[in-house]
DNA sequence: ATGCCCTCGCAACGAGGA
């Protein structure tokens, strides 16, 4: 079982790229962030044409996630973090396939910092951390995936120095980060490459790609009892450099039964 | 210290991204 995550940068605008790499690559299971649209204009009929079932939690202009699943329908377990009733970003969508329980998120990015974006990453994370520890609690295999726009340690930046005050790689935020996989969540990427620069996004700007100036900000935590299983895990890089990309590339893990 | 590039939108001298 192949579970992926990738934010895409808009599905509708980025609707090819999509369906080439659900083609090539052929997930299991996906978390989008960043679908950049409303609720009714998620691309279903497309997405089921390609084979997969899929719920999603849209948004106008901004944030937006969703869990597709191949040859089956995700089977909803959550819409929202809890915790903040009054929080109308749609930023997590959680779901059992396959027997196993998947939280897909889009963590905010919180810049500029400090200031009110940041405070809400902040919280925002808070309520992820008190969510993860409810779920560990039912020792299942679960996988908690998606852009969480944290590097979490300076092998995860191509130029650490320009990134200390930045709200991706403030002190506060590693510490949220490590906190959380402290629990007992494994970061899966980095466990399969644990000295290894593992990149999944590159800015537009300034040529980032071309440079490899990379971050790594897409990650798939794993429950003990699912990183038991676990087999692999890496970056389909390639996609950064096709027509028309996003500026992540996917990221995956292999599970075997 | 800022723009660079890119998306969505209902058009901006824009916002947000990371």
């Amino acid at each position: 079982m192949k579970i992926a995550t990738f934010n895409v940068n808009g599905i509708n605008g980025r609707l090819r790229v999509l369906l080439r790499w659900l083609a090539e690559a052929e997930p299991d299971v996906v978390c989008l962030q960043e679908l950049k649209a409303p609720q009714d204009r998620f691309p279903e009929g497309a997405i089921r044409n390609a084979g997969y079932g899929a719920i999603w939690q849209g948004q106008k202009s901004w944030n937006g996630v969703a869990i597709l699943s191949r040859g089956t329908d995700p089977i909803e377990t959550r819409r929202g973090l809890p915790g903040d009733e009054l929080d109308s970003q749609s930023r997590y969508l959680e779901a059992a396939v396959n027997g196993v329980l998947i939280g897909c998120l889009y963590l905010p990015n919180g810049n500029p910092a400090p200031g009110p974006k940041f405070d809400y990453k902040l919280e925002w994370f808070a309520r992820l951390t008190a969510h993860a520890a409810v779920l560990l609690t039912h020792q299942l295999p679960i996988a908690l995936v998606g852009d969480f726009n944290v590097m979490p340690t300076e092998l995860d930046v191509y130029k650490p120095e320009r990134w200390m005050d930045d709200a991706l790689f403030r002190p506060e935020v590693r510490q949220a980060f490590h906190e959380l996989v402290a629990q007992g969540w494994v970061d899966s990427l980095r466990k399969m490459h644990p000295h290894e620069r593992v990149y999944t996004f590159w800015d537009y700007f300034r040529n980032a790609w071309g440079r490899n100036a990379g971050l790594r900000i897409d990650h798939l935590l794993l429950s003990p009892e699912l990183a038991k299983r676990l087999d692999g895990a890496d970056v389909d890089r390639w996609v950064r450099g096709w027509e028309k990309a996003s500026d992540h590339a996917p990221a995956w893990v292999r599970i075997h039964d």
